[in-house]
DNA sequence: AGAGTCGATGTAAAGGTTTTCATGGTTCAT
DNA sequence: ATGAACCATGAAAACCTTTACATCGACTCT
C-alpha cells in the first residue's frame, strides 16, 4: 500500500546511458533525438515503468495541465450532464479536471480561487453566473475563464451555451402551429440572463405570428418547481387563464403539471404544457413532457475546447458560442382545445 | 489575464526581515516561531498577496492534496448526488477533488492511473465496482482507496455505502405489513454485489415472516428500466403474477410501472411497487414511487472521511460502513387489495 | 562560573522536471 | 583545407517549497 520508490528521469538515463535531458526531450520532442537513442530510451522507460512526476513538471513549466470547474450545485441533473462532455474533452486533450462545489457560498468561491493562485488550475470553468467572489477589481488575477449554462453579465467572459432566445423562439412557434393563441410564459425573471433571454424568444415568436402578448400571462418566476405551481395558482386566481403554458423551464413546467392536475384538468387536452431543458424526468412525468433538449455533451465539449484554446493563446473568433436546442415532442402538448 | 509574475516565499522573507524557512514555519507550524516575527511575516504576506504555490510543496511533500474519484459514469444521478457530499468532505479538509469518468472503458481506467503514478492524487475513490483496468497483478501499487456505491468484490478495499440487506429487509418487511404475500423480487443478478445483497434482504424478511419464496417471482434484471419492463412481461406470460413488486432500484420499478400502466392497471389498487434508491425522479412518476432512500450525501461524506483516515496512516475500524437507508412512504405502494 | 537546555532562527539540501546555453562532431560549400 | 552550418547531446540553472541540521543567545541548575 506504501508508495515505494518511484524511477525518476535519472534512473532512466542511466540505464539508457544518456543525460536526463536527452530523456526529457525523447519523450516530449521526439524528433530533436536520434532514432538509436530515442529507442533506447523508450526500452529504459519501460523497464523502469517511468511515468514523470507531474509536480516536478508543473512547478518548471508553471502549468498544471488542470482546469477547475466552479458550479453552484454539483448534484443539479443539468450539470452533471454537461460535466461528462466537459470531462471528456479535457482528458482528451491530456487536461484534468477539478470540482468545486460553491453551493453559491461567497466563502467557498473565494476558499476555491486557492487553486488557481496556487497554480494548481491552468483555466476556469464557470457554472455559476457570475465572477467568483473575492477577486473583486482585480479581475486581471483571474486565468482563462469560460462561462457555461449561464453567461456571466457584465463581463467579457466567453460563453457557451444553448440558444436560449432561438430554442424559445422555436418552442413558442411548435405551440402557435398547434393553434394556440392564448400563450402563458411562466418564469419571467429579468435579473437571470437565462429567463429574460428566453422571455425575449417567446415574445419574438408571438410577434412573428402577429399576436400581442398579455402581460397577465406573463408570470414571474424563480425556475422552481415550486414557482411554476404559484404562478398556476396565480392565474387562477386571476382568472388570466392560456390554454398552452410555455415555462422557462422543466422544472417549473412540473410545477404547472402539479397544480393543473390537483385541478383535475385533462392534460394536454384542456392545457398545453412545454418545458425547456429535457432534464431527466421530463419523459416520466404523466403527460410526459414536451420541451427543448439542451445538446448539453455538445456544450461540455464545445466550453472545454474553447478554454483549451484560449490557454494556448488563441483570441476566441466570437464572446458566445450558441448552440441549437432541438424540440422534443412528448405528450404535454396537443392542439389547441376548439372547445375553448 | 496573463499571469504576472507572482510572489514567492523568498519575497515574503525579504519583506519580512527573515529567512524563508522562518516563513515557511511561519504559516505552517506558528507554534515554532516567536510571536513578533509571526506577525512581521503574516503582514508581509498580506502585502504581497502570496499563496504558496502547491506545485513546489507537492514536490517537496510528495503529497499532492487531491483525491481522485474515478465513476463509471459521471452523469448518474446516483453518483452526482454522493459527489456532493464527497466534495463538502474533501474541501473542507483541504483536498481537492479529481474527476474521471471512465465509462467503464478500460483504456481510459488505465489512462487515468497517470494521475497517481504521477503523484498528482493520493487516494482514490471507487465507483466502479472493480479495481482499475492495468494494474492488474500488483495492486500494491495503487494507492489508499474507498469503494463507494458498489464494493469491489475479492478485494480488501474498504466499502463505504449504504446497508442494502437491511434497506431490502425493511422494504419487504413494510410490503408484508401491507398485507402483500406474494411479493415479487425484480432484478436478480448474482454477479452483481448490490443485487444480490438485495436479494438477500427480500429473502431475509419473507423468511422472518415465514413466507416461502417462489421462484417464479424472482426475475433476472440488470437494473435498467427496460429490464423492469421486460420482467414484468414475463411475468405475465408465465401468468405468475405476485400482489407486490420490489425492485431492486428505482429505474427498475419505473419499468415495472410503465409495464402496469400500459396495461391498463390501476396503481397501486391492483399492485403495489416498492423501489430502492429514492432518485430524483421517484416523487414526479405516477404514481409516486415507495422506496428506501439513500443517505447519499453522508455517504459521500463518510467515504471520503474514511479515505482521509486511511491517508493518515490510520487503520480502519471495519472494512465496510454501512449506513441505513431510509423508508420513504408516496403513493405506488397500498394495502393488498382484498379481491385479489 | 560552567555545563546543559531550550527556543528562535538561518543555511542548505532535496524534491524531479524542462530548457538555455555550450560542446563536439559531421557535413557541406568554398 | 577551412569556415559555416547543423545536429545530437550534455551541464547546469531554474521552478518554489519543506525540513534536517547547525548556530546562537538566553536561561537554569549545580
Amino acid at each position: 500500500m506504501q508508495q515505494q520508490k518511484l524511477a525518476t528521469i535519472e534512473d532512466v538515463a542511466a540505464m539508457a546511458g544518456v543525460s536526463i535531458a536527452t530523456v526529457s526531450r525523447a519523450m516530449n520532442e521526439p524528433t530533436k533525438v536520434a532514432d538509436a537513442t530515442r529507442k533506447r530510451v523508450a526500452d529504459a522507460v519501460a523497464r523502469t515503468g517511468y511515468t514523470t512526476n507531474a509536480m516536478a513538471r508543473s512547478l518548471r513549466m508553471r502549468r498544471s495541465n488542470m482546469i477547475l470547474i466552479l458550479a453552484p450545485d454539483v448534484g443539479d441533473p443539468n450539470f452533471s450532464n454537461i460535466l461528462v462532455g466537459l470531462e471528456t474533452e479535457a482528458s482528451k486533450r491530456g487536461y484534468g479536471v477539478l470540482i468545486g462545489n460553491t453551493q453559491n457560498d461567497p466563502s467557498r468561491e473565494t476558499d476555491y480561487l486557492r487553486f488557481i493562485s496556487s497554480n494548481q488550475a491552468d483555466g476556469l470553468i464557470l457554472f455559476t453566473g457570475h465572477l467568483p467572489y473575492g477577486v473583486g477589481q482585480d479581475a486581471a488575477k483571474l486565468p482563462a475563464m469560460v462561462a457555461v449554462n449561464e453567461p456571466v453579465p457584465g463581463s467579457d467572459v466567453p460563453f457557451v451555451g444553448v440558444d436560449n432566445f432561438e430554442g424559445a423562439r422555436v418552442a413558442t412557434e411548435h405551440l402557435i402551429s398547434q393553434g394556440h393563441r392564448r400563450i402563458a410564459f411562466v418564469g419571467r425573471a429579468n435579473n437571470r440572463e437565462i429567463n429574460s433571454r428566453r422571455e425575449q424568444g417567446y415574445l419574438a415568436a408571438l410577434a412573428g405570428a402577429g399576436l400581442t402578448a398579455d402581460p397577465r400571462l406573463i408570470i414571474d418566476g424563480d425556475g422552481t418547481t415550486e414557482s411554476g405551481r404559484a404562478a398556476t395558482e396565480l392565474m387562477f386566481v386571476r382568472d388570466a387563464l392560456p390554454t398552452a403554458f410555455f415555462c422557462v423551464n422543466d422544472a417549473t413546467a412540473l410545477g404547472v403539471i402539479i397544480s393543473l392536475s390537483a385541478r383535475n384538468y385533462e392534460l394536454p387536452r384542456q392545457f398545453s404544457i412545454m418545458g425547456f431543458d429535457d432534464i431527466s424526468f421530463a419523459s416520466f412525468v404523466a403527460p410526459s413532457l414536451t420541451t427543448m433538449k439542451q445538446p448539453r455533451h455538445r456544450i461540455g465539449e464545445a466550453a472545454m475546447d474553447l478554454l483549451l484554446a484560449l490557454l494556448a493563446g488563441e483570441t476566441p473568433k466570437s464572446r458566445e458560442v450558441l448552440l441549437r436546442a432541438e424540440l422534443i415532442l412528448r405528450n404535454s402538448v396537443a392542439r389547441v382545445n376548439p372547445g375553448r
